[in-house]
DNA sequence: CAAAAGTATTTTGTATGCAAAACTAGGAAT
DNA sequence: ATTCCTAGTTTTGCATACAAAATACTTTTG
């Protein structure tokens, strides 16, 4: 017989990645902090043995560098980091967006469809949160109607490096708009199921956000940016 | 002044997941092979924490799969599994041809044609392993051009997952004399900075090797392709 | 006082110990 | 014989212990 009274947690080292994870793409844990074994391992009440673990499974996704003998940091994308990356980011979602419009069946276009008037709705009361939730769930809706796992892991890896710097990322009116008028375009090509058009207006899409990011690099200095030298 | 590092040999964990990664794409760890704490930490002559933080790694480039409680298996790829990758290395690919067709210097172009005659001598002789090796080699110089180490490291991190097929896959005379014929294409496109051509090139021609794969799948048998239910 | 040197403390990296879960195998019951 | 149970063994997962490296601190010396 099987136990049905506890949950059966999943292993400690895959739910302290699953929380560090968290805290870094939320920004909690800043790039360049450092990630102390001892001070972490009493927060979550862990030894360091699975956090140390955890570090590691990290570590491979890219999140956090290892420093040998000195521990690991939370990884720091110089400008150039910034720029690649989006790069990467805009090739996969231009992916995703080709697969999508072969792919997409009726229920999953209406689905975006309606994400997409919700998102409407937040732009119009300039609820920045629930505007940038939003266009997360559709671009994953997106990438979700390609119907590959494969591509679907590899973006949510490489997307969580540069979630830190969306989520503070600010729109001004100008750059909004042209977003707001790209997702109209977006739903009407998918609806045509014209995957070249899909995915060059995806690339194009993803590098005007990567030029916002950027913007907010040079101006709001977040943080630092540069990477230590080898 | 920094130290040279090339002494003071790299953390162990590094040199575990190293060897058990070479291994692994080598084919000489199978795919479904079990991952024997206690027998593999006797054979690499270190002690089972490093080498359980290099499993972990090694889970998170997707090169093995975790069973709660019940240890670590070298992943296993379903036919699925295998479509889904070789299309997102297609696009990947693409995008390297992309992005080298537009930053390609002459002296890597001269490399790369350097390495495309020396694949054409491999295939005159018919020596499949070293076709394979330059082919190998002129693919990632292409991905090298591309000058986007995020685009390269993701490209690895996939490639890694498959590169034990295609050590194994063979080639009909038809589909090789293909190969040689696209691969001709590639160096006259990369010459002529054709952006667009090349990525449609490389798409296709990353298509025609995952049917050579799936080929083999089908009929060589390899060895069990089945994922185990959950 | 500044720089250097030496010492103490912290932190990381690796090995080992221990408990719980998963296999194995040998019967007992059907 | 097949299924079920149970005791013994193995294996995994986590915690802890210990050694080496790095850092912080103090003292010494110019």
């Amino acid at each position: 017989m099987t136990n049905l009274n506890s949950i059966p947690r999943q292993a400690l080292h895959q739910e302290v990645a699953t929380r560090l994870r968290q805290r870094i793409i939320e920004g909690e844990l800043a790039p360049g902090a450092k990630l102390n074994e001892r001070e972490l391992s009493e927060r979550l009440q862990v030894s360091r043995t699975p956090l140390r673990e955890a570090v590691k499974m990290l570590a491979a996704e890219g999140l956090v560098e290892l420093l040998p003998n000195r521990g690991a940091v939370v990884a720091q994308m110089s400008e150039q980091d910034v720029i690649d990356t989006f790069e990467v980011i805009a090739g996969l979602e231009g992916m995703s967006g080709e697969l999508a419009a072969k792919r997409i069946t009726e229920e999953e276009l209406a689905e975006i469809r309606a994400l997409h008037f919700e998102m409407l709705a937040a732009h119009s009361r300039r609820d920045l949160p629930a505007y940038y939730r939003l266009n997360s769930r559709i671009h994953a809706q997106i990438n979700a109607a390609a119907r590959n796992p494969v591509l679907t892991q590899t973006w949510q890896t490489v997307n969580a490096r540069l979630q830190s710097l969306r989520f503070r990322s600010n729109l001004d009116e100008g750059k909004w708009q042209q977003a707001v008028r790209e997702h109209d375009a977006m739903v009407e090509l998918l609806a045509a199921r014209d995957a070249s058009g899909l995915r060059e207006l995806l690339v194009s899409h993803l590098l005007v956000k990567r030029d916002a990011v950027l913007e907010l690099l040079h101006s709001g200095r977040l943080y630092e940016t540069r990477k230590e030298e080898s």
